[in-house]
DNA sequence: TTGTACGCGTTATCAT
DNA sequence: ATGATAACGCGTACAA
């Protein structure tokens, strides 16, 4: 526990010495530098970042604000990638990271200010927030730079980073047109969800682009979950034999609607094509392996802690959004419809 | 941006009645408390965490050291869902959690002591972090309070969450010599991991209690990798037809099993069970479906972090160690062996 | 019940 | 090139 009052109680010189020497100020004579660092070294100092970061008014800290960091299955691979590309982006330029995971409820007990300004975080990165949640109109108004991960929202110190989700979604139904479908369903999230509006866009984008009918009740809502998904699919599968391709806003979702297609003994990809969106894990290892549109997680994270870091270097205004792109992988769940 | 000293000169006090009234002491006036914190959140104010810390030599904070945070697909859904744990239980108490990822290399750079003290955090989190690492003889030698995920480490201020790893594997040898099959193997982790000895004991043990031979080439290494799995168990397959069994240390390993097995024709279950270890998300959607060991992973971030508040907050000693339970889950990877 | 004064560990300003 | 001193925002003896 060391400070820099005993370094410099032990080499004979004032705290205002040490702490220069110690930061690389040019106006410090070699030798006592030298001194300085081997007493600093002896007496096994680290530097109280706390301390320094109240004088200083920066705490070199983001805030990862996730929403409903849980077990829901739905987003786990989805959130862990995505933080692991902040942690790594935001370690190679000095931010450490400060983990606040909110909810509905959470978000109406403490403002989002208030969480910010108690931790002294310099900017926050926001996961997984739904749109009809309380914080994101707080972080408009706030002044604290913030990066939103899949949600479009701009302002003056605020920014996002998203794939494309038109453009994927039209890739995918592009894919089965291609193989010849016409009757194509899509199973949606939920409208809280930036994404699905997006990827619903894309979906109808695509069938007009085509000259095929768009019809509102061929979507779907699977609140993003396997067993709604399931839910959903059946009683929608079975009044419809017609419908050969579902687009599903989600790889968990895709695997919902297979298990549906599983009871009514509808065979994929011969009887149903399916696609998947997000490219989790287990896409790979479904039966069969699962065709859908892949998002590049660890990207999304690493490019969202740098557009943070970017805003928060420079005053002069900069980039305040990315779009990735992302790519269709073509497995084993889509094929021609048969006739 | 207000602080107390705003607050105070607006409600006509001093600073320390202002402190004092916002942390509920008792010995201030009912009428100056509710002045006093209507004019705070007039003002709008928000205690500053740092100074506070700072004062009081309690920063409220966890150090979460996480080893090898990356994409490595191994242990990911099992990092993620202990630390969803961890994050709950350290917020019901009131802590929050900062983020250090680190690696042999950075082990090296920046001793352990210097990590946590730069930060100030009160006690650390360790997970994911080898046997052979610098930072475990560090971790024993300071004297901030940690708790290891999966290393079994006692010490002063050190304790430890495992599950019965011993005893897992033990179930799992068990149920397969319970179907008929005599010649197991086993594929193991790697040496680094406190868990793969364990699981190799229960293993051991296990056949011996059922009068088998123990037979170390036998034993395989995957590196808890799939593919390493894979082209550990192709060659040791081929060699060895009369093998009707094998129990791997992780389910990704398992995986890599499967693959192989598939490549020399061989049928799972009929020619070759499988048992895997840790019930991630994937093994229920293999084909055929994975039977394993599962591990509350939740759970076991959970307890870490209980164990861990509970050590800050007593300095009486307290129990420093938890070791869950796990359970089998059969599937469908298991059946007995033809003859 | 309230206020004064000091200290936490650090950096910044201004002398010297 | 170096040092005194103030300041960051807060908590707390001690005094009143």
């Amino acid at each position: 526990m060391a400070t820099i009052k005993d370094i410099a109680k032990q080499a004979g010189v004032s705290v205002t010495t040490v702490s220069r020497a110690l930061n690389g100020y040019s106006d410090v004579n070699d030798k006592t530098r030298k001194h300085i660092e081997d007493t600093a070294k002896q007496l096994n100092y680290s530097p109280n970042t706390l301390a320094r970061s109240l004088v200083m008014n920066k705490s070199q800290t983001i805030g990862l604000l996730v929403s409903e960091l849980n077990r829901s299955g739905a987003k786990d691979m989805f959130t862990y990638e995505v933080m692991c590309g902040i942690n790594d982006s935001a370690s190679d330029v000095g931010y450490d990271l400060i983990l606040f995971s909110t909810n509905s409820v959470k978000q109406k007990q403490k403002s989002y200010t208030q969480l910010c300004r108690e931790r002294q975080v310099e900017g926050v990165i926001m996961q997984g927030i739904k749109m009809d949640d309380p914080y994101i109109q707080e972080v408009i108004d706030s002044n604290i730079p913030c990066v939103f991960v899949d949600v479009e929202v701009e302002g003056k110190d605020v920014g996002f980073v998203t794939t494309d989700n038109v453009f994927g979604a039209q890739m995918a139904v592009k894919h089965l047109i291609n193989l010849g479908h016409t009757e194509i369903a899509m199973m949606n999230g939920h409208d809280q969800a930036h994404v699905s509006a997006k990827r619903r866009k894309g979906y109808e984008r695509e069938l007009t682009d085509a000259g095929l009918h768009v019809r509102d009740e061929f979507v779907l809502n699977g609140d993003f979950l396997e067993p709604m998904a399931e839910s959903a699919a059946y009683p929608f599968l079975k009044a419809h034999p017609e419908v050969t391709a579902i687009f599903c806003a989600s790889d968990l979702m895709a695997l919902g609607v297979m298990k549906a297609a599983k009871r009514l003994e509808l065979k994929i990809p011969e009887d149903l094509s399916i696609v998947g969106f997000d490219d989790i894990v287990l896409s790979e290892y479904t039966n069969p392996p699962l065709t859908t549109v892949s998002q590049d997680k660890y990207q999304m994270g690493y490019e969202a802690a740098k557009l943070l870091t970017s805003m928060l270097k420079n005053d002069v205004p900069v980039q305040k959004k990315a779009t990735l792109d992302n790519r269709l992988i073509v497995r084993e769940t889509t094929a021609p419809p048969k006739h």
